[in-house]
DNA sequence: CACGGATCCTAGCACCGCTAGACAAGCGAG
DNA sequence: CTCGCTTGTCTAGCGGTGCTAGGATCCGTG
């Protein structure tokens, strides 16, 4: 039977190595870049092998988000545990939120702009996305005000978040106040 | 020289017909529907006549973008032009917004989402562009605060009702709390 | 009336996501 | 050991995309 295990190990291999060169080519030269095609090449198979580990393109962006959703989950973690005051957490996590969509644009893209075929805000949802939402909850929660649904507010700030993230992406709206930006929306929305 | 104006009138006549055809397409049954055969097909002309008439498609998306701007421009100051304090007005106008991104998906798709082609936030934005953005300023330059610019509130209260509109209608909010984020929005953002 | 320029269409390019079917390699059974 | 079968992979191709070259046709003008 271990001749069976060693391909097994194989195939989670190809596949592992498929979503990180999506992801790559992504992050390279945008996700129009990212055609099967182009993609058999780079890791040296031919299109149809794309196929026997996913279902079609939009599983593999799919791929790629989960990947993204729990690196962002451990990002926002990372930057909120070393703060003290809650308020203070809040502006860390925005800072972090930011940054990790400014430096991986295209696994941002794939989480929360293009079509991954995940379902969302469900019992259903997978479970790095769950828990991405629950990071910010966590930090979100102690500032949402009394008699304000911590779960409610979270999205509300993340919707903030996401839309701050994208029009600055989109060039919709200029760079330079960033910082700016991120302290009026934390001084406004976060209750002491 | 009657017969030039005539033909110059039918020409500008045809693209009108394009725009709107798009448009009509694109709400009906999304952006990915909307291919320059089926829109060529609708118009009853052929492929190339789009050409003559844009440079390619991204054209054809900024055109439905611009139209989208001066109505959205439209609706959010009938929505506020009736109300009177300052505060009401801000959600008056977050009801609207968020009520046209909902009515005409695929034309905000064309606004914020797609690539028309269009500069955004610069000196050469076209005008409906400059003017929608105008018309959010109107109102909520009022309620910026003391000591804050009102273009950088005007941009924070806008991320936020974008974020608010694309991810609700991506299926990453969902939908029953929309009044109540609204109200959160409005009461902690805008001073008094 | 005949010409010439504007206008439009047919046909085709290179690329896309995706799949059917041929082919080879490697396993287990006799 | 050999045969047959499963399993894996590839070649080739389908229908679609955005876009364009080049020929035909129409129509106002001299």
């Amino acid at each position: 039977m271990s001749v069976q295990e060693r391909k097994r190990r194989e195939r989670a291999e190809r596949e592992r190595l498929i979503v990180a060169t999506a992801r790559e080519l992504a992050e390279q030269q945008g996700w129009d870049a990212v055609t099967t095609r182009r993609l058999a090449e780079r890791i040296e198979y031919s299109q149809p092998v794309l196929y026997s580990h996913f279902r079609g393109k939009r599983e593999i962006i799919g791929a790629v988000a989960l990947e993204g959703a729990t690196e962002m989950a451990a990002a926002v973690r990372a930057a909120t545990a070393a703060v003290a005051g809650p308020r203070e957490r809040v502006a860390a996590l925005a800072r972090a939120y930011l940054d990790f969509a400014e430096r991986n644009p295209a696994v941002y893209d794939a989480l929360f702009q293009l079509d991954g075929g995940l379902a969302y805000a469900r019992e259903d949802t997978p479970e790095p996305l769950k828990d991405a939402f629950a990071a910010l909850l966590e930090s979100l929660g102690e500032v949402a005000g009394d008699g304000v649904d911590p779960g409610l507010f979270t999205e509300l700030f993340w919707a903030s978040l996401h839309g701050i993230a994208t029009l600055t992406r989109a060039g919709r709206l200029p760079p330079e106040y960033a910082e700016q930006r991120v302290r009026l929306l934390v001084n406004r929305l976060a209750v002491a």
